[in-house]
DNA sequence: GTCTATATAGGGATAGAC
DNA sequence: GTCTATCCCTATATAGAC
């Protein structure tokens, strides 16, 4: 049923989300700033009219494109619930997470020109920040409850909230050091080993050689 | 003589930086796309054609800004020569880093745009994070030598990598996560702290204590 | 050096025919 | 739902008088 509804939509959904489809890619492309509802509408093949008759404004679109990111977010914070979560759930979070930034980079290389002028997503991704910071400070926590990292409570904080700095940052970082401003993604790999590196210290060599393992079979 | 020229100054040349610190401050205020150059001639109290007399363009404008910029971060890159640098040089350079780019902040704000929108600076960006990268290196490698810094060699890389993108994108981090979008400066204080987190696991208790009592004593 | 007036371009967004 | 035509506004930048 589902995949009925999914292949057989009205063209007015099939346009939105084309309208969508074109402004994520160009967004991500280009920078927001530097896609108008024009080319937008010339990318999705449609008349700039027929944009508004979809979305009320340019603001509306990266609103909607906000919600999709926000829930592959949401995912990629999930902890498992019956477990204690272990290394592989970390390097697991991570790769999730990168993942989903780099989907909607535009919203991360943009995110303080597009937090300005936005009120509503500028408080949603607040909130965002925050649930990030719950769900990192329980999974190291837990994981030097296992005894896996070696670290104090007090350690925690500034560990966790340069971790999220780091990860909201990596796309920006890594597009102005590597030099490459031709919108491409970048290979989330560098961004898990930079967050990993704040980790290392606190981990013995029997967690890093883990962490190798999985970063070098992270490519096959 | 320097003072006498200081303060008869042609009125082209006071028209001038009173347009650059103008520019400097809207940018600061409201982030660079935000403010045109409408904006700055009616701040500088001047008529917009007037400033298209002293400049080329609004780019033109953001280049001079950056050469100022460039300047002050050279000179906070500067490292002692007659002797080893200690942790309090490495203070030092934290302290002037954090305080040059909060003088700019509206290039780190809107890094990735301008930078993208403006090729000349982009390549001189990219030369400035060379060059901190290897101020950073020379001076951890010098810590670790004098036995300040319990750090292999091979940790050097990733920690200067980092505590260069948490410097670069603090500007960044600092306002979407303090949800203070006013533009304005942030104390440089927490930044320098985060960096020094970064170390922290490969500092002996001593050490750690002499970065507390400096961070203590910075207020005063 | 500074102004007023204006050229030119492009942005977001709407009205109304089809 | 989609198009064409257009409005309105603001942006950068220039011309020419003073």
């Amino acid at each position: 049923m589902q995949s009925l509804r999914a292949t057989r939509r009205p063209a007015a959904t099939r346009t939105r989300e084309r309208i969508l489809d074109a402004s994520l890619a160009m967004f991500n492309a280009f920078g927001e700033p530097n896609v108008s509802t024009n080319h937008i509408a010339d990318e999705t093949g449609i008349s700039p009219g027929n944009l508004y008759y979809h979305f009320r404004s340019k603001d509306d679109i990266v609103e909607q494109l906000f919600a999709s990111y926000e829930a592959r977010i949401d995912e990629a914070l999930l902890l498992p619930t019956t477990r204690a979560p272990n290394l592989e759930d970390l390097w697991l979070q991570l790769h999730l997470l990168f993942e989903a930034i780099g989907s909607y980079r535009f919203l991360h290389r943009d995110l303080v020109d597009i937090l300005t002028r936005n009120r509503r997503v500028r408080i949603r991704f607040a909130r965002i920040l925050d649930r990030a910071s719950i769900s990192a400070t329980s999974l190291l926590r837990a994981l030097v409850e296992t005894g896996v990292l070696h670290a104090r409570e007090e350690d925690l904080p500034p560990l966790v909230e340069n971790a999220i700095a780091l990860v909201t940052f990596w796309v920006g970082y890594d597009t102005v050091r590597s030099g490459h401003f031709n919108g491409h993604a970048n290979d989330p790999l560098l961004g898990m080993r930079r967050v990993i590196a704040l980790l290392a210290p606190f981990l013995d060599a029997t967690a890093r050689a883990h962490f190798e393992r999985l970063a070098a079979a992270y490519g096959a």
